[in-house]
DNA sequence: ATAATTTGTAACAATTCGTAACAGTCGAGC
DNA sequence: GCTCGACTGTTACGAATTGTTACAAATTAT
């Protein structure tokens, strides 16, 4: 497999760099590409454009979103470090993308990426199993917007973001909600007075209680398990199984 | 492009099909398959079991869904002849699989399909581009979900319903409907009886009349698109757009 | 024919929305 | 460091849409 030429990732500080090492993984195809970045509230790029590039996320928070007939905004999805930006379209972009907070990113034409993934028998199942997740995600958002009250949505949404800030910090209990009220509501197919209604009923009940401007602390992590409702399995939730 | 070597897709009777003519198209992996059928409300595969195969709608209707906790269903998708079933996802089915009506299939085996797939460059991207249909479909299931009335709703399936059966019938203003108000409802995210004082609602309009037990026909074609009001666009639909 | 399922209609209830007033936070500039 | 102004978030309340419940009609299955 491709003898080792300079080294596996390190070692490239000679401008040309026309051996293209094949890289292992998709994260390593974008490692070489340079560094940008947006400010809070930018566009990235609109709905309906053509799409001559993808992105992956550095830092920051993206959201992506689609505008129906009279203004009304959705929200598909929010986009964290680490994550692809643009990959599941054919040739149009389905949604548009703002940065919520100061985001940096990586570039990459999608002919180039398209033809890299395909020529390579290592990265092309890591596309597929990106896909995969995505459409996941996707059918969980479905359930949640269809079938979920008010308070299921925010817990659902409170939970899910606790756990990925628990991927980077395990132990942490307090999550960090860059985007706005407004953001969240159109991302759970609410209103903002109904998230903030939400969030202030969840801290009377304990809880979670606030922590400075965009932070909540999550004190019953059980409880808001059992809110949230998402597991994917018959029965009720957790404890309390017997009629 | 591989010489014909009996024709193209006809005459195969003799049962030893050991020389397998790659493929050129998705169709054509599944049309060697043996033709399986399932009864009306019988279960192709449930959520969650290993995903051992995939499957091509040959004939008749699949509703997929999901069940929540407290026996809350949605469903995320119904698929029609030509359809693929369990293609996007890693090893366990998302979803539950179950026939509306008579149902006729194709049956692979994941893993060989996976490999047919792989190590074919014409198949590859017709995957992908499946994939991203499917992705396409899901993110405007999600904006029917989460910012659209029960008007709306209604009137942007049965506008895809007609589009879709004028496909085959290019003429047809007759919508069929086999599946039941409930799963209508459970794929709207509404109720039975929403979608039933919807349906009165556009009858008395003047945009459709029933017909037959699962028949609708459609009068006001343009109506029913204004109200379904599926423009990606920025402004009002269609005609009328000057301020 | 009878039973079971599905659909339609109507009155009522509940949740969420929409409007509006108010409060809190952040940043700019003094 | 402080004040002002803009933006964001919170709270309250009436309104609207959809869900709930109940029941009747129609259709299909047994």
């Amino acid at each position: 497999m491709y003898a080792a030429t300079a080294a596996q990732n390190s070692g490239r500080f000679l401008a040309n760099t026309d051996a293209p090492d094949p890289p292992l993984t998709l994260k390593a195809l974008f490692r070489r590409q340079a560094l940008n970045r947006i400010e809070a509230g930018s566009t990235l790029f609109l709905e309906g454009d053509q799409a001559k590039h993808l992105y992956e996320v550095v830092e920051g928070v993206l959201r992506i979103f689609k505008i129906i007939g009279d203004g009304r905004r959705i929200i598909t999805g929010f986009l964290y470090p680490g994550d692809l930006v643009g990959v599941s379209l054919r040739d149009r972009y389905l949604y548009s993308a703002e940065a919520v907070t100061l985001t940096r990113f990586r570039t990459f034409g999608r002919r180039e990426f398209q033809d890299a993934v395909n020529s390579s028998p290592l990265l092309r199942p890591q596309l597929f199993d990106r896909l995969c997740d995505e459409m996941a995600a996707a059918q969980n958002q479905m359930v949640l917007l269809s079938r979920k009250g008010a308070e299921e949505k925010v817990c659902s949404f409170l939970l899910a973001r606790l756990r990925h800030q628990q991927q980077m910090n395990p132990l942490t209990m307090v999550i960090d909600l860059p985007m706005t009220r407004l953001d969240i509501a159109d991302y759970l197919g609410l209103t903002t007075e109904t998230v903030s209604r939400t969030i202030t009923k969840l801290t009377g009940s304990g809880i979670l209680v606030p922590e400075g401007r965009h932070g909540l602390r999550i004190l019953k992590a059980k409880t808001l398990e059992n809110i949230a409702g998402d597991d994917d399995q018959d029965g009720d939730n957790r404890a309390a199984r017997r009629n």
